[in-house]
DNA sequence: AGCACGCCGACT
DNA sequence: GTCGGCGTGCTC
């Protein structure tokens, strides 16, 4: 970097931007002298690119050195005061697109909040809650807003056009924050807070004289005055006052406290809360640790001293949450910043209660499903430091921390913490800790089922390890019991795809008024359809993929691309009629179930029934309410419910699970097994799990009802050993695509020739993906596996990157998309 | 990623 | 004779 005095108005500077876009390089522009005093790096650029695009670009770099090959064009205007990418996160960045093998672009794409990336196509809405004064509006303003209520929708480049100026974003950026105008999103669905009103007493009452003569002047008002002693009745006694209460408790209408308020008596907020927690619900903010709680939060603590990385294996309900309480209570005392990293799905769980009513403004949640004006608010919010923790989702790991002292990756294992389209195709628990390492922050793991690579990094001394073994207030672990399919096949005793011992705990469980929840890993009403005739089974038109029958629309459906056709009633090979349906999906469970036991409340929760807004909420919420006895889903609900009254979970057909074909699919089985079966029997009772399997004596099986996580991991590694896969070697898989099937196989052929003749035994394949076809492109995969310990991943990486490039530009291969995961799990 | 420039089929 | 198909290459 150059020594610039960003005073001096007669120097001219050139600035390196980095765009949004899949482009490898950076681009040069100069920068008009009248801008020299607000340049600076991690700022957004407007630029233009190409002839008639305009892109929010990050400065990530100044020189004074003018480019000899081209001339560079002029940057329009830079938008911020104050840089909004940190200088760490600019390595971070590049470091996420050397390892993942991506560009920086699309690193800053995923990372930065739509809000804050404006670009020409980028459309514009006007805001429809926002009050605003019209008259403080400058005359450009009221242009856009004027336009904006006869369109309703306007693209940037439209905008530019009415104003017949180029710089708009400028003007743009101040309606956004003016909450005036928001960015269109295509999101379907959004997460939408529930809120209940809270009432608080105008602090001026909290002096007694003041109160007393409150009370005076609403003696003409008894109604009003009934109202306040409720609210300081419920005060007393709740602290949080909700309107409703007031309501309820003086038996006043609405109308009366709406007078208070308008008399700036009695101010009203609006409290997000859950949609899962019972309002009820207690929460006790004064806890102690018990004594296991607490000697692993010394341990927690001393390895942290020698360890930037510890691992709490910690079983289900074993308390974990508290001892993250307790250790982001210290680093917030030391002044820094901590993240909380949680699986997309749990983060609307009793979490964010919990947590908020213990760090109250403190706290911020980032979650995929906030709009995005929201997002770019906690972006500016943690920049700041207006907030000191947050709880998010992956791309939490892309805000501009600037003091980070601790991030804690809850239910590391879990699959969601791997994005995979699109690019950078990262892991936010493995980003983290290298986000920690830059940021010398300690990172905390913890899982009751840790991945195989954290428990061998743990075992190896690279990690801490800590563990909790009992669960919370000594609520045992539920009682796992194994049924035969096949020998209740046999004895005949098998109802449709339910045991008899399932039915028979079922209800059990109904008559105790207790819930069920039914775990079966496939959506749908039966998966595949086959010909007793000929074996033709119906496939995806698109996708190398059979259909699946849904009852609910009567059609056949892909899973992959999402194409359905009418059901068939005869072959279409062969014309016979006799067509037999295998194996079984969440909708046929529930359609059986409700034959069996008609007079139970029955729902279902999978990718289908809660593609809607709010869908996945609602179920919850009637489930908690007791509105719902049974629940049957899909690995959705494994995770995030904690309802005390669930005391049998069945696992419908545990082969379906176990027998994937992948490398990890006995690790994924523990772990999933294990989870849903945690489901069972919180706080106040010892609960049932019934797995329904063909292989009672499956190793997996049996290490899920022994709880023996150490021996499915001691087994497990071997064979990982022996089949070279992690943690013992690196994956990147290489995914080719082609719309021609005989053009797609010569060219993964040569591709794989090519890099074996330069990286030789590491590399397989080409080999076809169980799915062979998505959405009309043909698919082979090239396969990297990577014994890391001898070899430099970085030498590896660089010569595939040049291969990928040279490959690409090379006029045979056009037509073909060429996507490299690393780690591509 | 877009968008323009460029070279071959169905239309006035 | 042209209008337009999308195939390739560049964008500071």
């Amino acid at each position: 970097m150059i020594d610039f005095d960003g005073g001096d108005n007669r120097k001219t500077f050139f600035v390196e931007v980095i765009l949004p876009l899949a482009i490898p390089q950076t681009y040069t522009y100069r920068v008009p002298q009248d801008l020299n005093d607000n340049l600076s790096i991690g700022k957004r650029a407007v630029v233009q690119f190409g002839k008639s695009k305009l892109y929010t670009a990050i400065i990530c770099s100044i020189s004074n050195l003018a480019p000899s090959k081209y001339e560079a064009k002029y940057l329009l205007d830079i938008l911020d005061d104050e840089a909004i990418v940190t200088a760490t996160q600019l390595n971070f960045w590049q470091w996420i697109a050397d390892y993942y093998l991506c560009t920086i672009g699309e690193v800053m794409a995923a990372a930065l909040p739509t809000a804050l990336k404006l670009a020409s196509e980028t459309r514009i809405v006007l805001s429809n809650t926002s009050e605003f004064d019209r008259s403080l509006l400058t005359e450009k303003e009221f242009l856009i807003l004027d336009a904006l209520e006869i369109r309703n929708e306007l693209s940037i480049t439209e905008i530019t056009k009415i104003l017949n100026q180029k710089a708009v974003f400028p003007i743009l950026k101040d309606l956004l924050q003016k909450k005036i105008i928001f960015i269109l999103e295509d999101i379907a669905e959004k997460f939408v807070p529930k809120k209940v009103a809270t009432i608080k007493l105008n602090s001026f009452y909290d002096d007694k004289e003041n109160l007393k003569h409150l009370f005076e002047i609403l003696e003409k008002a008894p109604k009003q005055a009934d109202a306040l002693l409720a609210y300081l009745k419920l005060q007393k006694e709740k602290g949080e006052v909700k309107k409703n209460a007031i309501i309820e408790d003086a038996g006043v209408s609405s109308a009366i406290i709406k007078a208070l308020i308008d008399k700036d008596i009695f101010v009203q907020s609006n409290k997000v809360v859950s949609r899962f927690s019972s309002s009820e619900d207690v929460l006790e903010t004064d806890f102690i640790l018990n004594a296991e709680q607490d000697s692993a939060l010394k341990e927690i603590q001393s390895d942290f001293e020698e360890k930037q990385v510890v691992l709490l294996h910690g079983v289900t309900s074993s308390g974990k949450t508290q001892l993250y309480i307790r250790l982001i209570e210290e680093y917030l005392a030391l002044d820094k910043q901590v993240l909380y990293l949680l699986p997309e799905i749990a983060l609307t769980g009793q979490m964010i209660d919990r947590l908020k009513v213990y760090f109250g403004d403190k706290i911020i949640v980032y979650h995929s499903k906030f709009n995005d004006n929201e997002r770019a608010e906690v972006w500016q919010k943690v920049l700041k430091k207006e907030v000191n923790i947050v709880l998010g989702a992956r791309s939490a790991i892309f805000l501009p921390f600037n003091n980070l002292g601790f991030i804690i990756v809850d239910e590391e294992h879990e699959a969601s913490f791997k994005q995979f389209e699109p690019a950078p195709r990262y892991n936010a628990r493995d980003l983290a800790i290298v986000l920690g390492g830059m940021m010398q922050s300690k990172v905390l793991l913890g899982s009751a089922t840790p991945s195989l690579e954290t428990y061998f990094n743990a075992l190896s001394g690279k990690y801490g390890l800590v563990k909790l073994t009992t669960r919370f207030g000594g609520v045992k672990l539920p009682e796992i019991e194994v049924v035969s399919i096949s020998e209740e096949r046999n004895r005949k005793l098998i109802k449709e795809n339910f045991t008899s011992i399932l039915l028979d705990k079922l209800n059990q469980t109904l008559e105790n008024k207790e819930q069920a929840i039914l775990f079966q890993n496939r959506r749908g009403y039966v998966p595949v359809l086959i010909c007793q005739t000929c074996g033709n089974t119906p496939k995806c038109i698109n996708c190398d993929v059979s259909l699946t029958y849904h009852k609910a629309s009567g059609k056949l459906h892909c899973h992959y691309c999402g194409y359905k056709e009418d059901n068939i009633t005869e072959c279409p090979a062969c014309g016979s009629k006799h067509i037999s349906y295998k194996g079984l999906g969440t909708e046929k469970i529930e359609d059986d179930l409700k034959v069996i036991l008609p007079d139970v409340k029955i729902a279902r929760m999978d990718y289908d029934t809660t593609r809607n807004k709010n869908a996945h909420q609602i179920i919850l919420n009637d489930f908690e309410e007791r509105k719902i006895d049974v629940l049957v889903g899909t690995q959705m609900v494994a995770k995030g419910l904690d309802f005390d009254n669930i005391t049998l979970i069945g696992i419908i057909n545990a082969d379906s699970i176990i027998q994937f074909p992948d490398f990890r699919a006995y690790e994924r089985s523990f772990q999933m097994l294990s989870q849903v079966a945690g489901r069972a029997g919180r706080r106040t009772k010892q609960g049932k799990v019934i797995i329904q399997t063909y292989d009672v004596k499956h190793r997996v099986i049996q290490q899920v009802v022994n709880n023996d996580y150490e021996g499915m991991y001691r087994e497990e590694l071997i064979e990982r050993k022996q089949f070279k896969y992690p943690p013992f070697y690196k994956i990147i898989q290489i995914n080719i695509k082609h719309k021609d099937l005989g053009k797609l196989l010569a060219i993964s052929e040569d591709f794989a020739k090519h890099i074996k003749s330069h990286l030789g035994e590491m590399v397989l394949g080409p080999h076809s993906p169980l799915v062979g076809r998505v959405r009309n492109y043909y698919i082979q995969t090239v396969t990297l596996k990577i014994d890391y310990k001898h070899q430099s991943i970085t030498k590896i990486k660089n010569l595939l990157k040049q291969q990928v490039s040279d490959f690409l530009a090379n006029k045979t291969n056009k037509g073909t998309f060429v996507i490299v995961d690393v780690d591509p799990y």
